[in-house]
RNA sequence: GGUCUCUUAGCUCAGCUGGAUAGAGCAGCUCACUUCUAAUGAGCAGGUCGCAGGUUCGAGUCCUGCAGGGAUCACCA
């Protein structure tokens, strides 16, 4: 049984016998001791004052005595202050770093039967990606590897936006300006290419925009739709998307290729079907280097026409209400969640229609107790507002949504803007980490004698482990500030500096050449720091569960922080291979195989590899 | 304006169901490599936890109000 719960029961027992009462284990206090007190776990003891009718010393005492006398895992205690230091006997320790120092599978358990879906990625086809969807993605991935730990059956999805007015003008620009160039013909990855005719479609836009304003029918809208505490300029920026509706030649013609492409024009569709292709091969790059992968790609093209069934369903239940226009809606007001459009009033679906039936075409596909849509926060309403409908629809999978939201990430001097081309792009920065990575590995001399190859591939574990720390160390749902330099950064708070932890280990298994064991049970006296080190491993399941049901990987993050900062003060203050006695080193060596262990499959959640040497 | 969210050291972040003197890393200043990998360790310095009330034996944590930042409130996706 899990030493809390041992704990629990037993301060439990000991108000029932001392004071004669019964209490739940939600009003136990139970954590684990400061570091600056002896002890491993400390009860609060000022909720039994009421109980007890005695001040908090005397009871903290009186349980202490009760409870080394009649709970076999507990070996001493002290009070201080009212609060109650426990000490775990070593014997406990031991027998759970003999059960586990072997065990690679520490902290996974075993298939529950439950299926979980997690859709993450999600882009748009249009231009490459970027350093949100990076956290995005790896937000994604490591829900995925935790849910997998915890024996969940993992479905990982994503929804291709591949169709759409943004993609037309990135065809546009590349049938009317692009001579026929291609990615193999210029060499630039294809994601990349598309991206470049995107931002191509711009820039002409934007000229003709500046011409127009300065023709005599630009003129003339300005004189009379402006107001007059406005600027020219704020008139324009506001105009925009007016003027490429309504008077645009460029946008005409993108919004005339989205119309053939509705109506399933083949000339382009042919287009369309190649610049995707592109873009996919490009993003395949990536996923690649990233370590990630999926098992279904939903495209939007195939879905977004999905949904309007099951809005017309809900009309006739009455969920919905049809406007005299003809558009339907949803009255969400009493769950302040103000009234939503469902349908236009021209039949057509919108965007939470199509989630709706996507929705809907999922649970059909896979069935999946949970589904966990990994989206920015700026859509934190529209999940909101879709999750309501799919209950009021009385969905069945409506229970097991769960909405993970994230926070922008924003660079040291504010916002990324791809109109200011201050967008971090994805693989420009996952190259620079790992060059940095190989350039601070030559430095060291520890890789010389490694081939060309070898160098290489540690220094992506390294980089990329960086790269991926640095994001996932911060809770999921906060704003966060990515500063590139501190990215790359080796030293102190890092993933490397784990990954450091699990070298040193391997290194000093590789150095050991008795291959028996001599009995690590007759190693006592264990000092503070390697109790602490063990108390710590045991905590690994725990932890995992906790991320899995907070949907919080940065609990994970932290932990292997703290962990590799235990072992690494362990290693400086213990000799393993030198230890004083025989028993003291098979129980060193027992600890830190523990430890590796639990520090490679705590990073695994994090989709971050270990090197064995770095 | 409505709704949601954030505000902790110079910077980036932890702080679980309320509990002991609020913790890390970076940056700054010291110190420790003839030792199992110094991508390490030890130390110094750095805080009226945005502000004001309230609940409590006890509040960074819960409640209310205020200030400041962000998001959202499209017949866009």
């Amino acid at each position: 049984m899990d030493i809390l719960n041992i704990l629990k029961e037993g301060v439990a027992a000991a108000v029932r016998e001392l004071y004669g009462e019964e209490i739940g284990s939600d009003k136990i206090t139970l954590t684990t001791t400061r570091k600056e007190f002896e002890g491993d776990y400390t009860v609060v003891t000022f909720a039994f004052t009421r109980i007890a009718k005695k001040k908090p010393d005397d009871i903290a005492q009186e349980m202490g005595e009760y409870l080394v006398a009649n709970v076999e895992e507990i070996s001493a205690f002290n009070v201080i202050k009212g609060f109650l230091n426990l000490s775990i006997s070593e014997t406990f320790w031991k027998n759970f770093l003999a059960d586990i120092a072997d065990d690679e599978t520490f902290g996974r358990q075993p298939a529950n039967g439950q299926k979980v879906m997690v859709e993450y990625c999600s882009p748009n086809t249009n231009k490459p990606l970027h350093l949100g969807h990076i956290r995005n993605i790896l937000l994604g991935w490591s829900m995925s590897k935790i849910y997998d730990a915890l024996g969940y059956e993992v479905v990982k999805v994503q929804i291709v936006n591949d169709r759409g007015i943004a993609i037309c003008k990135s065809m546009l620009a590349w049938q009317k300006f692009g001579e026929g160039e291609t990615p193999e013909s210029t060499g630039i990855k294809p994601d990349h290419f598309v991206g470049k005719w995107y931002v191509g479609f711009e820039t002409k836009f934007k000229a003709e925009y500046a011409a127009w304003q300065l023709s005599k029918a630009g003129q003339e809208l300005l004189a009379e739709k402006k107001n007059e505490k406005q600027s020219a300029e704020a008139f324009w920026k506001k105009y925009k998307n007016t003027y490429f509706n309504d008077y645009s030649i460029l946008g005409n013609e993108a919004r005339d290729m989205l119309l053939k492409w509705e109506a399933k024009d083949e000339g382009v569709r042919n287009l369309w079907m190649m610049m995707n292709s592109w873009v996919y091969k490009g993003f395949e790059g990536t996923f690649e280097a990233l370590g990630v992968s999926f098992d279904k790609l939903y495209y939007e093209s195939d879905t977004y026409l999905l949904g309007k069934d099951i809005i017309e369903q809900g009309e006739k239940d009455g969920i919905f209400f049809r406007k005299e226009d003809g558009s339907v809606w949803i009255d969400l007001e009493e769950r302040k969640l103000d009234k939503k459009l469902v349908l236009r009033s021209d039949g057509t679906s919108v965007y939470m229609t199509q989630d709706i039936g996507t929705a809907k075409m999922r649970a059909d596909d896979y069935a999946p107790d949970k589904v966990i849509y990994v989206v920015g926060n700026e859509q934190e309403y529209h999940f909101k507002v879709l999750f309501e409908i799919l209950k009021d629809l009385k969905e069945p999978y409506a229970d097991g949504l769960h909405h993970l939201s994230y926070g922008m990430v924003n660079l040291p001097d504010g916002k990324m803007k791809s109109r200011e081309g201050t967008v971090v792009d994805a693989d420009d920065l996952i190259a620079e980490v790992v060059k940095e990575a190989l350039a601070q590995g030559l430095d060291r001399g520890e890789l010389e004698e490694l081939s060309k190859e070898e160098q290489t591939e540690i220094a992506t574990f390294t980089g990329l482990a960086s790269l991926k720390f640095f994001i996932l160390k911060v809770k999921a749902e906060k704003t966060m500030v990515f500063d590139p330099k501190e990215s790359v950064d080796m030293q102190g708070q890092t993933g490397p500096y784990v990954q450091y932890a699990y070298v040193r280990i391997k290194s000093v298994l590789r150095k050991n050449e008795t291959a028996a064991q001599a009995n690590m049970s007759d190693y006592t006296g264990l000092s503070a720091v390697e109790k602490h080190l063990v108390q710590q491993v045991y905590t690994y399941p725990t932890i995992l569960e906790s991320a899995a049901k907070n949907y919080d990987p940065a609990e994970i993050a932290m932990y292997c922080y703290n962990l590799a900062k235990s072992f690494h003060k362990f290693f400086y203050d213990h000799s393993i291979l030198k230890a004083e006695s025989e028993a003291a080193k098979a129980f060193r060596l027992q600890l830190s195989k523990a430890v590796a262990n639990t520090l490679k499959s705590g990073l695994d959640m994090l989709g971050i590899d270990m090197p064995e040497r770095m």
